[in-house]
RNA sequence: GGAGAAAUGGCAGAGUGGUCGAAUGCGGCAGUCUUGAAAACUGUUGAGGGUCACACCUCCGGGGGUUCGAAUCCCUCUUUCUCCGCCA
């Protein structure tokens, strides 16, 4: 959430660079810069009490030390309407704090100034364009139609054993799906960033901490007998590692790449947007996340942006990238780049990767601070992306290499695959 | 799952009702010394709120209670350790 000095501080400007979600974020702000004021005249109300019911009981441990024990009571019968006033305000206190952290949680991170104001992916701004799209035979097939002809993917297995969306990969396809893991971890390591495997399952904090809690509840799988969340992304188990800490500057710029597999809910729609591999309540992903320094953060951006850039060019598939629109934009980030590999036989452009920068957003809930040069701590900033989300990756590879002999694995993958065709 | 013990600052570890936000050691930072470094010595060093700055307030795993006063006593939850059971 954003912080409620900041919002304090730069009121009109925040406001401003929220109508390009398309909301008008007026009346939480205000609300917000309101119960703040209440909050801290109140704290002040209470600390005072406080601070005279401390001093009193000082001088009674004092008086009762050297024995006058009358005048201690005298002064103990002072300390009773006290202690009533500082009860009602304490708890007059807490239910402020309460509304008003209610009420930051409602509003979204400010867009950064280069995105683009627009309600929807009509208005995202294509900036980056590469590879060629093959022509393919007009006999062409979708990837779950290829899935079946080669009996790489099962998605009825999937349903009898869990239902739509958890398909079942085999042979050679689920060969090819451990394939591109091994080597997007390969290629994210060797950019620098550190292999991590981490929890599945998340607790709560971990779900407020990130911003998935709790705007997005119902997204998540919530395993209720111990409140624990199956992980919508890496990103969570990942960031949360930093959740409460404060680290040293000269820890920037720190990185980490993890594979897991990743749930959601999703309750969509069906149809042809979602077939196949298009949309599941279980897919595996390889995530890269960052910790930088507010000053570095959207050099860091773009330095992950280049590096998912040179995993699709190495796998040869013609991918755009979009400037994701304020209306289009998570919640919980500043900005938000989204790359998407055209898919031939769709006729379409799938969402493969989405990298982000939520400056200080999550790290406010997180509490993930530095020590600056002047020894006082701030808040860092961190960022995500995926490198890769696997199985539209998978889908883009099968659409695109298809031929008549069946379907070629592009070349940086035969080493990892072992094979060099799946027919 | 059963029995017992414990949870204190970056780490280790004192503190069992009052001048304790907390001894001491290590680590960190700054300085003295040194050509430089190490060692030694000196100083400094938790977080948050609040203030122009101070004052002041809160925090000793979380929540609640007793008391004029709680790190210290009580209740409860969580976690960790030891032993037993079960188990990939």
């Amino acid at each position: 959430m954003l912080q409620i000095q900041t919002i304090r501080e730069n009121k009109e400007e925040i406001i401003k660079a929220l109508t390009k979600r398309n909301v008008d974020a007026a009346p939480l702000v205000n609300g917000a810069i309101e119960l703040d004021e209440k909050r801290r005249s109140t704290q002040t109300k209470l600390d005072n009490i406080l601070a005279e019911g401390n001093k009193l009981s000082k001088e009674i441990g004092m008086l009762f030390k050297s024995g006058k024990a009358q005048e201690a009571n005298e002064l103990k019968a002072k300390t009773s309407g006290l202690k009533e006033d500082s009860k009602l305000l304490g708890e007059e206190l807490h239910t402020i704090s309460e509304e008003l952290q209610t009420l930051l949680y409602q509003i979204p991170n400010a867009p950064h100034e280069l995105v683009p104001a627009g309600n929807s992916e009509e208005d995202n701004e294509e900036i980056f364009k590469e590879g060629e799209v093959p022509s393919l035979k007009s006999n062409a097939l979708p990837h779950w139609e290829l899935a079946k002809k080669y009996d790489i993917i099962d998605f009825e297995l999937g349903v009898k054993i869990s239902g739509a969306g958890f398909p079942v990969y085999k042979g050679k396809g689920a060969r090819l799906q451990r394939a591109l893991i091994t080597y997007f971890l390969d290629k994210n390591t060797e950019a620098g960033y550190t292999e991590i495997q981490v929890p599945h399952l998340v607790n709560e904090a971990s779900g407020y901490g990130t911003g998935q809690l709790p705007d997005k509840e119902g997204q998540m799988y919530h395993v209720t007998d111990d409140n624990l969340y199956l992980i919508p992304t890496a990103e969570v188990p990942v960031t949360n590692i930093f959740r409460d800490e404060i680290i040293s500057e000269a820890d920037f710029p720190i990185r980490y790449t993890g594979y897991t597999p990743c749930f959601r809910r999703e309750a969509g729609s069906y149809g042809a947007h979602v077939r196949g591999l298009n949309r599941l309540h279980q897919f595996d992903k390889v995530e890269i996340v960052r910790v930088e320094h507010p000053s570095k953060s959207y050099e860091a951006l773009d330095g992950m942006v280049e590096h998912v850039k040179g995993i699709l060019r190495d796998l040869k598939l013609p991918y755009r990238i979009l400037r994701l629109c304020g209306g289009d934009l998570g919640f919980t980030s500043a900005m938000t780049y989204d790359f998407e590999v055209f898919s031939t036989a769709q006729n379409r452009w799938l969402e493969i990767s989405s990298v982000s920068n939520f400056e200080t957003y999550q790290a406010n809930r997180l509490k993930l601070r530095f020590k600056d040069e002047n020894g006082k701590s701030q808040l860092a900033h961190t960022l995500n992306g995926s490198a890769l989300a696997l199985p539209r990756v998978l889908a883009g590879i099968l659409e695109n290499y298809q031929t008549p002999e069946g379907i070629k694995i592009p070349e940086v993958l035969v080493p990892y695959c072992g094979f060099d065709i799946i027919d």
